[in-house]
DNA sequence: AGCACGCCGACT
DNA sequence: GTCGGCGTGCTC
């Protein structure tokens, strides 16, 4: 017998089978999707079983498969296919594909498989009452190791609970035994039982829901609608049907309190997956999954590929949300992953989500996937009221931060002890110059995005299209000199703050702040229990967040995501804002937003005002329509990056070429253009994007360009199918 | 990826 | 005359 390894050597040079012989002694044992150990070259390393053959010739002196790594680690038939499509659709390695379906605590890291398990050790008094009564007789002194045994003869003890010597000195004479007992690090909760009425549209939505077969649904519900009870009726219908269900949520620390929910009602049938666990508490939730103790699994992008065989659902909450794509090679987007897995299952897609992505939306509208809304929020809660500032006029006030109406509404809250929650998104990493004195933002006459100032050059640059524009010391909208390319921090605002408010309580969440684990647990129970006033953070203050007292919340400034650098700057927006906003009122209290900006006409800003999605919808459309961007045009960006200048520039316009001869006329390749990231580690990167409708030669072309750059070590390509960030 | 082989420059 | 630079190619 022969098998077929992929080498477990993440690079194009080795990415194909090799064959090996089967031993003897495996031949009984092995199977597709194996983790096995094969010598190569002068050593042993890792591969994966794709194929087995029960003959084969070869020119090649074969060698034999050294050994299996893990009997029960296999990779079945639906994930050995799920991982050529990841491969076909990221023009990844084969063995990334298969590699990133894994967690890393299971990957084999170098020789020996580390025990992750995680155990109790009890003592049992084995020996019968007679030799006890003996051993007793004998050693009457020893008074902790009789008080010991009387312990024991009621009930086995956890090894910590006895002395070291006393054990030893038991054991010796054989009275007892140590019993190890694998247990898990995130433990069982008790299921809580309550009696849950569901609204009209809830209803609605539930029973549109075939369970039966394969489709994709969307789920528009505006934030408090109640989807996470529509997720959790369709989750316990499938386990009663004796299916499993995913559900994949954006970022599971910040989404702690559905995680709750979800333990509340299904206790102990839950696993969760996601970064920030340990490589033993991964291993122990994977073992849950592998053992069919779980039917349930949440968790983040990377939990797509939990290996449940008899799926009966998948779930997507807050399907927009960047986190769904991979950033890193490869660069995967778990809605592609999902639905192949549905229609594999024959099951059905629920994406969910108050601001559906452009894409989506525009897919469920046309009928691909099936439309289902939830308006209303539950219970007697409305959606907040919004109002927007314009801060050029605070400026001229001397209000920098908080604007007088702002203050004025602290204020209040602070007074009626209610609580207030407050979005400053700090800039990103592009660096966009805006005037302080009357928020304008140079854009690229063409691609209607922000350039990125770069100092080094003085001049700003479009990164999509390569126009370039030498920056004035005054506004060209103004004409004063207060253009600024830096912005306010949290840590600024949280200082302003106490000034502002010194009686008020203030906790502050973003990346500095939330950097250990559980940290961000910590500040969500605080807040929750009011031992805080106020609640300001970044944008991971946005999601999912369910606090009663919340009546207010404030945008510090809405313009800085508005003005990144990237077409999808205005959708983002809304649905950040849309969101943040979504905190406030969401028990009986009215609740209010204040929205700080300086762009008060901004169109994308008067939606989030009204909370009128489509409005949004149909006019950003329009936009991307005009301008052929998604979803009305798919987009790839190819990247090439060297640590030469000047060879990273050549090599581009070689790319620019070959496109431009095998592509076809309709499809539009801009650039190249300087990357977003221009230099990192004195790498310089270069793109070219090419917008297209129907290009079947892409693919090809890809993998081509690929090929040729696969053994240069001098420069690389970076292939990205939809790109998030361009 | 990792390693061997191989073909050209500055040294005991 | 040799040591060593890294470019090229191969690994079942």
């Amino acid at each position: 017998m022969y098998a077929e390894v992929l080498i477990e050597y993440n690079s194009k040079a080795v990415d194909k089978t090799f064959t090996y012989i089967v031993p003897e002694a495996l031949i009984s044992k092995i199977k597709k999707g194996m983790k096995v150990r094969v010598p190569f070259t002068n050593k042993i390393i890792n591969g994966f079983i794709v194929n087995i053959l029960p003959s084969y010739t070869s020119e090649y002196d074969l060698k034999e498969i050294e050994s299996i790594v893990d009997e029960y680690l296999v990779l079945n038939e639906e994930m050995l296919k799920l991982g050529s499509y990841l491969q076909e659709k990221t023009l990844c390695t084969k063995i990334a594909a298969y590699q990133t379906m894994l967690p890393s605590s299971l990957k084999v890291k170098d020789k020996k498989q580390k025990d992750y398990s995680k155990y109790l050790e009890y003592i049992e008094l084995i020996a019968d009452g007679n030799t006890i009564k003996e051993y007793i007789n004998k050693h009457k002194t020893a008074k902790k190791q009789i008080e010991a045994i009387n312990i024991l003869k009621i009930e086995r003890q956890l090894k910590s609970s006895i002395s070291p010597s006393v054990v030893k000195a038991l054991k010796e004479e054989n009275l007892i035994t140590i019993v190890k007992e694998q247990i898990y690090r995130i433990n069982k909760k008790e299921k809580e039982e309550e009696k849950i009425t569901l609204s009209k549209e809830q209803e609605n939505v539930l029973n549109a829901i075939d369970l039966t077969k394969q489709d994709t649904y969307l789920i528009h519900g505006v934030t408090g609608s109640g989807k996470t009870e529509v997720y959790m009726q369709l989750i316990d219908r499938v386990i009663k049907k004796g299916k499993n269900a995913i559900m994949l949520v954006p970022e599971i620390s910040l989404t702690t309190q559905i995680i709750n929910k979800f333990y509340d009602r299904f206790g102990n049938d839950v696993a969760i997956f996601h970064s920030a666990l340990s490589d033993g508490e991964k291993y122990d939730e994977y073992l849950k999954i592998y053992r069919k103790e779980v039917h349930i699994v949440i968790g983040t992008r990377s939990a797509i590929f939990t290996p449940l065989d008899n799926l009966g659902i998948i779930i997507i909450d807050e399907e927009h949300s960047d986190t769904y794509k991979q950033d890193s090679n490869p660069r995967y987007h778990a809605i592609d992953m999902a639905i192949f897995r549905s229609k594999y299952h024959n099951i059905p897609l629920i994406l969910g989500s108050a601001t559906p992505s452009l894409e989506t939306m525009a897919r469920a509208l046309k009928g691909v996937y099936k439309y289902l809304e939830m308006k209303k929020r539950i219970g007697s809660a409305i959606l907040p009221k919004v109002d927007i500032v314009d801060m050029s006029i605070e400026l001229k006030k001397r209000n920098v931060i908080f604007s007088s109406l702002l203050k004025e509404k602290i204020k209040e809250r602070l007074e009626k002890k209610e609580q207030i929650i407050l979005l400053l998104n700090r800039r990103g990493y592009s660096t966009v110059v805006t005037c302080k004195n009357c928020g304008y933002t140079y854009t690229c006459p063409y691609c209607d995005i922000a350039l990125t100032y770069h100092k080094s050059t003085n001049n700003l640059r479009c990164h999509y299209c390569g126009y370039t524009v030498i920056k004035s010391d005054m506004c060209p909208e103004c004409q004063e000199k207060s253009l600024d390319d830096r912005g306010l921090g949290t840590e600024k605002l949280e200082q302003e703050l106490k000034k502002e408010f010194p009686n008020s309580r203030v906790i502050r969440m973003d990346t500095d702040t939330t950097r250990n684990k559980g940290s961000h647990e910590d500040i969500i129970n605080h807040f929750k229990n009011h031992d805080y006033d106020i609640l300001l953070g970044t944008q991971m203050i946005s999601k999912g967040l369910d606090f009663p007292l919340v009546t207010l919340v404030g945008i510090i400034n809405a313009d800085t995501t508005l003005n990144m650098p990237d077409f999808r700057s205005a959708e983002r927006t809304f649905s950040l804002l849309n969101q943040v906003s979504g905190r406030a009122g969401r028990s009986g209290l009215l609740g209010e937003v204040i929205l700080q900006t300086f762009n008060p006409d901004n169109f994308t800003l008067s939606c989030v005002k009204t909370n009128d999605y489509m409005r949004f919808y149909t006019h950003e459309m329009s936009n991307r329509h005009k301008l052929n961007y998604p979803p009305y045009y798919y987009i790839t960006s190819i990247k090439i990056a060297s640590k030469e200048y000047e060879l990273a520039s050549k090599e581009i316009l070689k790319v620019k070429r070959y496109l431009d001869s095998n592509l076809s006329k309709e499809t539009i390749i801009l650039g190249p253009s300087t990357a977003a990231v221009f230099k990192i580690n004195n790498i310089y990167r270069f793109q070219i994007i090419i917008k297209y409708k129907r290009e079947p030669a892409l693919n090809n072309a890809l993998k081509k360009l690929d090929e040729i750059y696969m053994n240069n070590s001098k420069v690389n390509i970076e292939i990205d199918n939809n790109p998030l960030h361009v």
